[in-house]
DNA sequence: TATTGTTATACTCTATAACTATA
DNA sequence: TATAGTTATAGAGTATAACAATA
């Protein structure tokens, strides 16, 4: 199987045009995993592209349409993110208006996030795209699709 | 423009008792991805924690053991990334003396991986960290597992 | 004392572009 | 001209720790 043979140290240059062999990585879920999502993720960036869309405000803005009144802390503990995370995020939605805060009487450490009209929109063209991305990802998923998702949420509900 | 009725502007906190939403989120494949990849590579970190060993370096050390002899752009292609992104990776395993390399005498542009014995040993720990992470998965998976590597090769297969 | 949110800082992973030395 | 590998640099995304205001 392998070609190690410690006798004699090799030096000679695998042919390029040998395919790969990836080992036990192939029958690791994880390692897929990792592809999987990396693929997903640029996919999803040629779909948002030009609109210099983040696809972290994606997730930021559908949770805050979700639960209008959310604070940054829950939103950072809703996202997986940490609270300092959050911040920077913030700060650019909101010079960019796409959100807004209002202070909270009862709690004036923290405030309450709400999308602007303007936010709305951005999130329907976001959302647009996240359609047409889980399209392609649908097709390619086909009827697997809930017991796929079912799996993908027991693993973060076990690891995480 | 402004859509917004002003006399019905929310202003109220969300109660953080309440469960977060996630709107159409919940149903997207590629949302579910993130977040499993996400804790499944915390997991994979937990385990080899200590060890100060990257999780970048697992794939890299498993590629050039399964194709001794590999060129520093086959690798780069064969783990989908941009070779330079590997010339980081290769200077610090060349330099903790994990992997060695000989030139080619038919281009010198060139060399040829291997891994050294230490490079081996360091493998195995690593492999041995992935297979009881791996198993962990397992369990979550369950006999879904072929079906679960099956979708996610096709999701890059169609989308990378 | 504990918590919310901000800031400073740093680390990982990644890519693009310019460079060199070959081919 | 084109390719292999290196370097410089930058940009997402993330985290920890220290801090001010408030609870």
């Amino acid at each position: 199987m392998d070609k190690t043979d410690i006798s004699k140290a090799q030096t000679r240059v695998k042919d390029d045009a040998e395919p790969v062999l990836l080992g036990e990585l192939e029958n690791y879920v994880g390692f897929h995993l990792r592809l999987a999502q990396s693929a997903s993720f640029k996919a999803f960036r040629r779909l948002t592209g030009e609109s210099s869309l983040r696809p972290g405000w994606f997730a930021v803005l559908a949770i805050i349409h979700h639960n209008p009144g959310i604070t940054p802390m829950a939103l950072s503990r809703a996202s997986g993110r940490d609270k300092s995370t959050i911040t920077p995020v913030l700060r650019e939605l909101l010079h960019e208006e796409l959100v807004r805060r209002s202070t909270n009487p009862a709690d004036k450490r923290s405030y309450a996030l709400f999308l602007t009209p303007a936010g709305e929109e951005k999130l329907a063209h976001l959302a647009a795209c996240a359609a047409e991305h889980d399209r392609e990802l649908d097709e390619i998923v086909g009827d697997k699709k809930q017991e796929m998702i079912r799996l993908l949420r027991r693993i973060v509900a076990v690891l995480d």
